[in-house]
DNA sequence: CGCTTTTGACCCGCGC
DNA sequence: GCGCGGGTCAAAAGCG
């Protein structure tokens, strides 16, 4: 990419960026082959469709505190492990629905600080798929979308 | 009729 | 201790 994407603002007033920084453009892994199975992403050609994957064995729960102040994790017992991965896909198109098979329920949306662009929150319609994604416009590059496909699907697809 | 979408408010975590 | 930021959920409305 000769447009300098990760190319960040100086005048960067509190953040220099946003939660981008948690995951660097140097772990970002070019792909050319993932898309064959999605038709509407291949719509637009997709010419460029980078593939990063995050890996985090982190188990913080072993917590001494254990405090049961969030009722929404109120799981009596021990939770298994979950493996939280991470999958982001940077694809140039105009659309960022894109459709990858799955049904997707749109549940927020919020206006990043440096960026005219809105946050997209989607999760998947089917219920016990704990899969979520995050839509978002490229700051540098309008035409880019980012796609951060967050969980693994708890059904096989929609076929 | 069902489901999706939209906006707002709320909550949590962390920083200072 | 308070503020900021981000993220999520909720209710309502609209559309298919």
């Amino acid at each position: 990419m000769s447009d300098s994407p990760n190319l960040r603002s100086p005048d960067s007033p509190d953040m220099d960026f946003n939660d981008q920084s948690d995951f660097e453009l140097s772990e970002f892994l070019k792909i050319d082959e993932w898309l064959g199975d999605d038709p509407a992403s291949m719509v637009h050609g997709a010419p460029a469709n980078y593939f990063y994957q995050s890996n985090e064995a982190d188990d913080s729960i072993g917590s001494s505190s254990n405090p049961e102040g969030p009722s929404r994790h109120a799981e009596g017992g021990k939770e298994k492990k979950e493996v939280k991965e991470r999958f982001a896909f940077k694809t140039k198109s105009e659309v960022e629905i894109l459709d990858d098979g799955f049904k997707w329920r749109k549940y927020g949306k919020k206006m990043v600080k440096n960026s005219p662009n809105p946050r997209n929150y989607y999760r998947c319609s089917v219920e016990g798929c704990p899969v979520k994604k995050r839509v978002e416009r490229d700051r540098d590059d309008p035409r880019y979308v980012i796609t951060t496909y967050e969980g693994i699907h708890n059904h096989q697809g929609p076929f």
